[in-house]
Order: structure tokens, then C-alpha cells, then sequence
DNA sequence: GTCTATAGGTGGATAGAC
DNA sequence: GTCTATCCACCTATAGAC
């Protein structure tokens, strides 16, 4: 707590209200107060707080597309690398719960953009991958060839971002106390994996694909 | 655009804007001049900036929970009736693109928040009629009994809500332009459908459950 | 009902001492 | 590097004329 540079202390408490709160809620004073430094002093570190909210969001970014791609080239059969990049995904958002909401966040406000560059290299790389796995598991017959891999792909990714995202939601339907314990969040990490897999099995046969490019 | 009443067209304004900028960097200026009326008309109308912002989420929420109840509650099978559910929330999204962003910020901002009261109506009811259908499948021999149904209903709705929630990630990835065609939102409407359906009717046996209420 | 004018407060950012 | 003090812009909300 004493040790940390300023410059580090000052990042964290910005991921930190940034998620929370949301980039135009949360004030340049709030964030010197939490990293427990003069708010004068950011503008030493970083050019405005636009630029300061670039930093907090490319550290995430880079850390989410590190982990899931790893996944992705482990050298196994394309079920066990999904299953492998839904943990990566997992694993990476209950590190970092901030990553998920500052993310969404932005895809939000996306109009009036701040940080367009981070999404594209996600969608580029991360989602990208994912989308080429699933292809190949149809080529090699193991996957059920009328689905779109670009759909299938935003499914498998979109049930693992809404169950984190929409905690309000699911803490009611689940009726889990105030936080949704660790146990419930792995058992959904396995349900995901399971829902998806077999979604993308079901029924496999060698008709030919149904889908075309939208 | 003449004759609709001053309170309509605030309203209106007002849900635009908050989808699309968000509540705190709306201002009242904004929406006072996106509505066509000085701003200082918003006070004549509403107690503050706050309840114009509960007013406008308490308009959407009640058509999402309507439409969706509408079509759960048809004397259908599971299956027909988690078609008919995933239809209604297409629908209701691409008549109201601001609803799911609206409604995303609101879950995102919940812990200094505004309208618990309706994530809690929505959850209850809609998103717990979807859980009912699928736990009534699953009673049927329909579906296969090893998924946690509430598990199931989180998939199903975050898939769909997801595609429309993170656009850019989405508009990358199926290299569309600037906006995603309205074909390719309702191919993947079907998709999800089909996604979802398929997870739930993979291997169906009468073996039974294996999962436990986390 | 709808406007003009403005009060009162807060936020981002800078100058400059230490 | 870190702080104090402060400027200016802008925002919510109100007072009061029409």
C-alpha cells in the first residue's frame, strides 16, 4: 500500500471507478482521493483524464486477448480449445471484474468513442480466433455445419459476458444473496461450455452448410 | 412532430439520449433541445433529472415484460415457446434500440442506482417465465434434465442481448458497415433460436438431473 | 405551458510553491 | 514528484415574466 508508485496507484483506482461508475460519472478528484494522491497530480502522469481512461483500458485489454488466445493454440481438438477459452474468459473476468463492465461501457458510448482501437483488436484477435476454431471443428465433421461460426461464436461469448455483466439479473434469478458465490460462478463456467458445445454437436451430420454469408 | 404533446417528446428525447450518452453525460440543455423545448420545461414536467430517468425506464421495461410474458403464456410446446420468447425480445429490440442499452447502463451503474425496483420486476417475472418453460421441458422429456434451467435461461437471453449490445464488437466481426443490416439481425435471431434449442435438446435421455441448486 | 435570466455548485485543468 | 490555490466552463435547478 505504502510502496506502490503513484502512477500504479493512480491506474488502479481509475479501473476501479471507471467500472463502476462509468467515465463521465467519475471525476478526476474522486480518483486522486481513492488513489490517495492529490488529484492535481494526475495531470503530472497522464496528458487529461481521457487519456488516463486509454491506459486503464489497453492494460485490460491486452491482458484479456493474452489469456484467450493462449487457449486457442493449445495444441487440442477444437471442443477442448472452446472449452479452454470459456475458462480463459472465466478466469480472466473473476481476476478482473472491472474488465467486463469497463468494456461494455465503452461499447456503449462507442459514438461518442474514447478507445474504438482496443475493441476492433479484441474482435480482430480474441473473438476472431474463436470464430476460426469453430470453423475448423465443421470442416473436420466434429461441429454441425449449419450454423453461421461467426454467430456461434457471439453466442458462446455472449452468454459468459451477460452472466457477468447483468449480476443484478442474475443474482435474483439465481436468489443468491448480495454477491454470487465463486462455487455458482464455476458451475455456470462448466454450464457454458456444455450449453455451447452442445449446441455446436447437436445432430452433427455431412449435410452440406445452410447459412451463407449475411 | 407538431401536435405530440410537450411531455411525449421530452420523454422521447430523453430515452435517446440517455441510451446513447448515458445518464450523467446527458445533460438537460440536450434533451431540452433534442425535444424541442427549452430545457427549463423539463422542470415543469418533472421533479429532476433523476425521475425523468426513472420515467423513461419504467415506459421501456413494461413493454419488454409484456411482450415477452405475451408469448410465453401461448398455449404452445417449450420448444415453440422459447422460439416465440426469443422473437418477442428480437423484436421488441429492434423497435427499442435503445432498451437494451438503457437497461445494460442501469445494471452496470446498480450499486449507486437509480431503478433496482424494475431489474427486479424484469427479472421476476419475464426472465423467470423463460426459466418455468424450461424447467417444464425438461419435465417432459423434452429437453435434457442435466442443465440448470436458470443456467439455461441466462444463456438464452445473454446471447441475444449480447448481439445487440456489443454492436462494434459485432460489426467487426461480421464485417458489416457502419450499421448491421436488418437481414443479418434476423438471421440471427433464427440462429439463436436454433442455438439454444439444439443445447437444450442434445442427447435426450431419461437420465436424471445432475445438477444441484448452486 | 413555455420562455428568459440567473443563481449556486462542481468539474477539468493550470500555475506555481516546495 | 507532490502539493495548494484558483480559473473558467458548464451543469442542475429556480425565479419570475409572458
Amino acid at each position: 500500500m505504502a510502496d506502490v508508485p503513484s502512477r500504479e496507484q493512480i491506474l488502479d483506482a481509475a479501473e476501479r471507478l471507471f467500472s463502476a461508475r462509468g467515465f463521465s460519472s467519475t471525476t478526476i478528484k474522486q480518483i486522486g482521493h481513492a488513489a490517495g494522491v492529490n488529484s492535481a497530480l494526475l495531470y503530472y502522469y497522464f496528458e487529461d483524464k481521457e487519456r488516463l481512461y486509454r491506459a486503464v483500458l489497453e492494460r485490460l485489454v491486452s491482458q484479456l486477448v493474452r489469456r484467450t488466445l493462449e487457449r486457442l493454440k493449445a495444441n487440442a481438438s477444437p471442443s477442448d480449445r472452446i472449452r479452454g477459452f470459456i475458462e480463459a474468459q472465466v478466469e480472466t473476468f473473476v481476476a478482473n471484474p472491472e474488465l467486463p463492465r469497463l468494456f461494455m461501457r465503452e461499447m456503449l458510448d462507442h459514438h461518442a468513442a474514447h478507445a474504438v482501437e482496443q475493441i476492433q483488436h479484441l474482435a480482430a484477435t480474441s473473438f476472431k480466433a474463436l470464430c476460426d476454431t469453430i470453423a475448423e471443428g465443421q470442416k473436420q465433421g466434429t461441429f454441425r455445419s449449419d450454423l453461421d461460426p461467426r454467430f456461434a461464436a457471439i453466442s458462446t461469448v455472449g452468454q459468459v459476458a451477460y452472466f457477468f455483466l447483468a449480476r443484478p439479473a442474475v443474482r435474483i434469478l439465481l436468489a443468491t444473496g448480495r454477491d454470487i458465490p465463486h462455487q455458482t460462478t464455476l458451475s455456470f463456467a462448466r454450464h457454458a461450455a456444455d450449453f455451447s458445445l452442445a449446441a455446436l454437436t447437436c445432430g452433427v451430420t455431412a449435410e452440406r452448410p445452410k447459412w451463407r454469408a449475411p
